[in-house]
DNA sequence: CACAATCTTGTTATAATATAACATCACTAG
DNA sequence: CTAGTGATGTTATATTATAACAAGATTGTG
């Protein structure tokens, strides 16, 4: 295992899950009470509930769990939430997945860089700056100004490549 | 303007698109008859449709189209076509845009590196040989074996940045 | 407190994107 | 020519996302 955190912790299958999702609210509330921002209930919730999966969830898979927990479930509910989260950099949209996962990185949130596992479908988020660099570079010589970027890299992670044997 | 060709096409707003569109359509016949495979009056005529619009196509914009021509025109038609195209290397799907466009790069398939203008809605598809070398061996440093790559980098493309003053 | 302004949520309806499932047709190899 | 495969037709439905407007909640200000 890295002597750093954050790289490799969603391959990690033991990893202290509750203390995960429980730092990553204290972070969110954080953020929205430096920003003046409102982390209502429905959208603490659905922040919780993308946490807690640590997969990247459907927006269709948190109508339910609003449900349960007794709050209106009709989906414009939860795309607000979405959108909102995402606006202030809380969770990340998976274009190719359609689906949303919790933002673990210190970065820059226009740079989005995501290993996602074909096999078990876990997600890593990874360090955008070096590529981003690239990316920027690259286009500028096009006369392209580049504002953001997203990279998916399709592959198998180190814990499916290991059960393969 | 650069003296390669393909890098800015997409960008010049008076390229010659009569010959870019039929290059292309000669080019996937090429490729087909090399591979065994059936490019169909449906699939050529999707893929016609998507050079000759030259910015990213929808499904469902697709659809009026093959009727016009005389085809069936239920989304499963188009579709199959449209997965046919990507499949074999002729079109990419854009996942942010939901959308299709030609695949103008001499490059391997499963890398994609695409300039979306966020103004003009043109695409530019760009080298992808750098960033996914540096992509792949990222990955790798954490244990995580790269097989697919999906690159969009959204901004101002030259011509709006231009037109802006 | 009262009130206005703004933000958030509720609610209904519908748009936009994509696939399942099965029938039929067409091409190709033997 | 004929069985097998691949391609298309057809109907229905699943999945993802937003429009539009009403109602409620919070905040700042007099």
């Amino acid at each position: 295992m890295p002597t750093h955190e954050h790289p490799a912790v969603a391959f990690e299958a033991h990893h202290d899950h509750t203390h995960c999702v429980s730092s990553a609210m204290e972070k969110a509330q954080a953020i929205c009470k430096e920003k003046g921002l409102r982390l209502t209930a429905i959208r603490e919730l659905v922040l919780k509930l993308i946490w807690t999966s640590h997969k990247p969830m459907v927006a269709y898979d948190l109508l339910p769990e609003l449900a349960k927990a007794g709050f209106n479930s009709a989906p414009p509910t939860v795309y607000r939430a979405l959108d909102f989260l995402q606006e202030h950099g809380l969770v990340h949209r998976i274009a190719r997945l359609n689906a949303y996962i919790g933002c673990q990185h210190p970065h820059n949130h226009q740079h989005v860089f995501f290993l996602i596992c074909n096999q078990c479908g876990h997600v890593q988020e990874a360090d955008p700056t070096a590529p981003a660099d690239l990316l920027t570079d690259y286009a500028a010589g096009l006369g392209f100004k580049a504002q953001e970027q997203t990279i998916e890299v399709l592959g198998t992670c180190p814990s499916c490549l290991a059960s393969a044997t």
